[in-house]
RNA sequence: CGGGAUAUUGCGCAGCUUGGUAGCGCGCUUGCUUUGGGAGCAAGAGGUCAUGGGUUCAAACCCCAUUGUCCCGACCA
């Protein structure tokens, strides 16, 4: 009966890249759309996104950033504005065509991150330094044309949240973006229980048109380094192309100091490959969907079972933890395996011969230890 | 973009060599029996065989063209 189990998935030692697509879909965080590289974010992997979201909006908020909201299109001209970063991205713009009679009257692009969108609109709202600093951040998604896919990892649209800043000064820029660092490193910890570096990227790697970038990394099975979030400090250059000028306190005009910073959902890829296993995800606490699955045994004929199952749900929820009680007819073989493969942090089986003993069995997803404890 | 492979039900596949009623496994629906590691039996539902053309009495199958997808390269902050 275990080699059902065992040929479900291809083993993650055996052959990494067919152990993540497996998990990715198998566990339902994701299915294929029609369009190449582009997917559908089921609710177990939308719901892992929310978390994130929960979690940064609330540390951006205490930071002073507020969330705005920018077009999905950018007029080719104004993309064109900023040499080094139109170069940086031109190969990857998906650029917009109108069937039929319309046309344009000039190119557009989907966006593939926001900065001159941000900067069109900033110059219009900066006048004087009692204008900054502006903390702005936007959740959306963006499309880059990557000719190689993979799900979460690199798609060629993924979800994210770009913030955008200006300072009057270089040094409150800069350290307004490592604190944005700290925020990820940090998210990290809290949250996805993945132990990132934060460090600087070479002149090679930067973005394009950044002044210095800095980056959290993520160390993965295979041993390569993984990108997980951003932030760059862009000094004045795309304040300088863009013509936002303010008027200083010395009654001199200065160009603001730009940052810009992100996170995207290939953090959820990270999630996946680092803590997941040959029975499938595995997924911290913290982030967990469903962090408690409750499984009766021989519930159809032992009424007392889904009583005692329906007991121990409503104090977990109590406590505000997300719990599943499933009462759906499949065996309870079928639901162990299911669960599993979803990585739920925590089963807890209760049967007819516990309830004997007036006890459950709690079974932890990622080590598989057992626990007895009295259903008290 | 280069090389290779492939396209048949929601998914995975067989059938093509040798043209003649559209098949299998999983999943799904219903019923009964089950339930401590992916249950069993029975009855069902579900298909423009990628697209266009050609050959033929007859094409999933043979021929030509087109398109999509996958793998390996190349490319990729």
């Amino acid at each position: 009966m275990n080699d059902k189990k065992v040929k479900s998935i291809t083993s993650k030692s055996e052959n990494l890249t067919q152990w993540y697509t497996d998990v990715c879909t198998k566990a339902e965080l994701m299915d294929y759309a029609s369009a190449k590289g582009f997917i559908v974010y089921q609710p177990d992997g939308y719901a892992l996104w929310e978390e994130i979201m929960h979690y940064l909006d609330k540390r951006f908020h205490d930071l002073g950033v507020r969330n705005v909201y920018m077009p999905t299109l950018i007029p080719m001209s104004l993309l064109n504005k900023e040499k080094e970063h139109i170069q940086g991205f031109a190969p990857e713009c998906a650029v917009v065509t109108m069937g039929g009679s319309k046309t344009l009257a000039e190119p557009m692009v989907v966006r593939p991150t926001s900065e001159t969108l941000f900067c069109d609109y900033f110059k219009d709202i900066v006048h004087s330094y009692n204008d900054l600093p502006i903390k702005d951040n936007q959740w959306c998604s963006v499309v880059r044309w990557e000719k190689t896919t993979r799900p979460f990892l690199r798609g060629a649209e993924f979800l994210w949240q770009e913030g955008h800043t200006l300072h009057e000064t270089e040094a409150e820029a800069r350290e307004f973006a490592l604190s944005i660092l700290r925020v990820y490193n940090d998210l990290g910890r809290d949250m996805l229980a993945i132990p990132f570096v934060m460090g600087q990227k070479p002149a090679s790697e930067k973005f394009a048109g950044a002044v210095d970038t800095y980056t959290i990394e993520g160390l993965m099975p295979d041993g390569q380094a993984l990108q997980c979030g951003t932030t760059h400090y862009l000094g004045t250059g795309f304040p300088e192309h863009f013509g936002i000028k303010f008027l200083g306190k010395d009654n001199k005009i200065a160009y603001p100091h730009y940052t810009s910073w992100g996170v995207s959902t290939r953090l959820l890829g990270a999630l996946i490959m680092i803590h997941g296993d040959d029975n499938g995800l595995v997924l911290p606490p913290k982030i967990a969907p469903t962090q408690v699955v409750i499984v009766p045994i021989r519930g159809d004929t032992e009424p007392k079972v889904i009583e005692a199952c329906k007991k121990v749900e409503a104090s977990l929820n109590k406590l505000n933890i997300r719990v599943k009680l499933d009462l759906s007819n499949k065996t309870p073989g079928w639901k162990f395996a299911q669960y599993e493969m979803k990585g739920v942090p925590l089963r807890i089986e209760i049967g007819p011969k516990d309830l004997e003993k007036n006890q459950c069995v709690l079974t932890r997803r990622f080590d598989s230890a057992k626990v007895f404890l009295p259903l008290d």
